[in-house]
Formats: C-alpha cells, sequence, structure tokens
DNA sequence: TATCCCGATGAAACAAACTTGCGTTTCGCA
DNA sequence: TGCGAAACGCAAGTTTGTTTCATCGGGATA
C-alpha cells in the first residue's frame, strides 16, 4: 500500500509534466526549468516515488521492433460475476504477457482487454486459451488496432 | 520515420527486458545480468534509441494522485468514413488531453479511447465536447473501469 | 591459406549526474 | 516574540554514464 500523499504542489507538478515525457532529463536542467536547485528536485521526485506517485520508470518498446506488430482490443463478457470467478479471471489475464492492460469494467462488458501478439494466428492461439479454454467466458469481441492513434499512460496534470 | 533496425539479438532482448521494467537500472547492474560490460550495454540502448526500438523513457504517474481517478474506455462510431473525417477525428483525440489512448479500429466501431478524468462530470463534458459537439459521431458506447487490474505498455519479448 | 576489413568488445580514463551533509531560511503556531 | 518543522541551496563526495583506445574474432577476397 502506497503511503498517503501529502497533496503536491506547482513544483511537484511541474516535474511530474517533465519526467513523464522523459525521466532522463537531469535534474539539473529540471531544476533550471521549475526554479529549483538540483537537490530540491532529487529530494521532491525521492519523495514522489516512495508515495507511489511515481508509479514506475520504465522504457516505452515499440512493439513491431520486437515482433509484436498487432495491437488487439477485446471485450469479454463472462457467465457468472460471482466474485471468486472474477478474481479467477483477473488473476489469469494478469498472468498472461500478451496481455498489456486489462480493466474490470462496468457496463456491456466486464473486461476489457488490451493484447499484443505477432500475427492473427497468435491471437486466434490465445483466444482458445483465454477464452474458450474458460467455460465463464460468454462472449467477447474482438477490434484489431489498424492505427495505433496514441499511445502512453500520460496523465494529464492539473495546473 | 525511425531507422530500420536491424533485428535484435539476445543481449539485447535482455537489456530490453530489463529496462522495460525499470530503466534507472545502472548499466553496471545491467551489464552484470546479461554478462556484457557497461560501455557494451550503454551502445546497445544507445543504439535501440535511435533505432526506435525504444520510443521512450518515462515515468509512470499514479492517476489518482493528481486528482484523475478515473479510467474510461469508449468505443467511438463515426457517421461517415470518408479519410478527411477519420483524419480529423484523429487528430482531435491526439490533441485532447484526457485522451490517454487513442486507436483507430476494425469492428464494429471505428476508435477506442482511453480517456482519464477528475469525475464523471469531467466525462460528461468532455463527451459534450468530443462526441457531440462533432456531427461526425453517429454513437458511443462507455465502459467505466472499476479495476485497472494491469496497466502498462510492457511488450511480450521473445526468448 | 593468408590477408584485409569491419563491427563489437573490455579496460581505463574522464565527464557528468546523483546523493549526502550541513548551515540557513521560511513559515506556521504557540 | 520565540520555537520547531520542513524545505532550501551550496559544496563535497560518491556513483553512474560516456568516451577513448587497443584488441579480438568473423567473413570476404585474393
Amino acid at each position: 500500500m502506497p503511503p498517503s500523499s501529502p497533496s503536491l504542489d506547482s513544483f511537484d507538478l511541474a516535474i511530474l509534466a517533465i519526467l513523464q515525457r522523459d525521466n532522463t532529463t537531469p535534474q539539473r536542467l529540471i531544476g533550471e526549468a521549475v526554479n529549483l536547485s538540483a537537490p530540491a528536485v532529487q529530494r521532491r521526485i525521492k519523495r514522489m516515488e516512495q508515495t507511489g506517485v511515481v508509479a514506475g520508470n520504465v522504457a516505452i518498446i515499440e512493439p513491431a521492433a520486437v515482433g509484436q506488430p498487432i495491437t488487439i482490443f477485446v471485450e469479454v463478457e463472462l457467465e457468472s460475476e460471482r466474485t471468486e470467478l472474477i478474481d479467477a479471471a483477473k488473476r489469469q489475464f494478469s498472468q498472461t504477457p500478451e496481455v498489456q492492460q486489462c480493466y474490470y469494467v462496468t457496463g456491456e462488458a466486464d473486461f476489457i482487454l488490451v493484447i499484443t501478439v505477432a500475427d492473427m494466428g497468435a491471437y486466434e492461439a490465445l483466444t482458445r486459451k483465454l477464452f474458450f479454454g474458460s467455460n465463464n467466458v460468454r462472449k467477447f469481441r474482438t477490434f484489431v488496432a489498424m492505427d495505433r492513434v496514441k499511445v502512453g499512460l500520460t496523465v494529464p496534470l492539473p495546473d
């Protein structure tokens, strides 16, 4: 459980705006941009990492470059919404590497998945494993991405 | 346009696996993990960044910590699929900060959006701007995320 | 088979960035 | 007015990133 965050001031937000665009930016440059010394920047970053405001620092890999050029969305509807079955589904989706993102949602579906695969054959095999293999999936709808218009985990920051 | 990548060997893939989990890992440690010297690691990373295999280095921000606790999926169906209108929609979605991800897809919808907002009021306002404001949106379906089961841009890497 | 060339490597030197300690300032509150 | 907590900047120390350079194969060619 992340420690509660004591709320962020405008310095923190300005720092976050930079880091979520490029976290290799030197603290010195960040400092110049926000009018703070490098150590001050460093302390704030450290605090936000410890409190969970910054959830991670990662390199973004181009899927096509590593043989996973196809992105697919799937809406999954379950037969039963018993808690244990929901949890079992969450667990299975989480453990599947091809499932890049998984959300439990309200509405006409129960889950929405973002899946990354090498080709449609791989997707077909995955559906067999994840959906047909489970007798708790009532149905699922597939959307193949023709264009990844905007991709990222960037969050809009308040002013 | 990213320069073509000459294909990656097992060293590159091992390095990528580490970086997409934590890109603050020192090159020295990466070197130990993959049996390479730090300079060798550094050259490979640099090359992969230049060829576009590594598309970015970013901090992941917890949306709830910056006042955007609600994640919403939207399937958007357009009235017309004329190229210019598609492109106009792509442009508008790309420019909207609350639209974190946008995909142009095949199937029963034209676009799938991942949206981040502070509350349902903000979402309602956004729908007015993006969908009702445009007379090219035939309909849209909303899915509110109750649980962000798995989030990230991690790509499965070949062995 | 010998030779040349190319690309990648590791060791070491170097530069840059990160991190810590410390004295000072600021600000809220008694 | 005085006290304490929190944050600051500076400067020193440490770690990390980067460049240089000599060397090591692997392949193509003669």
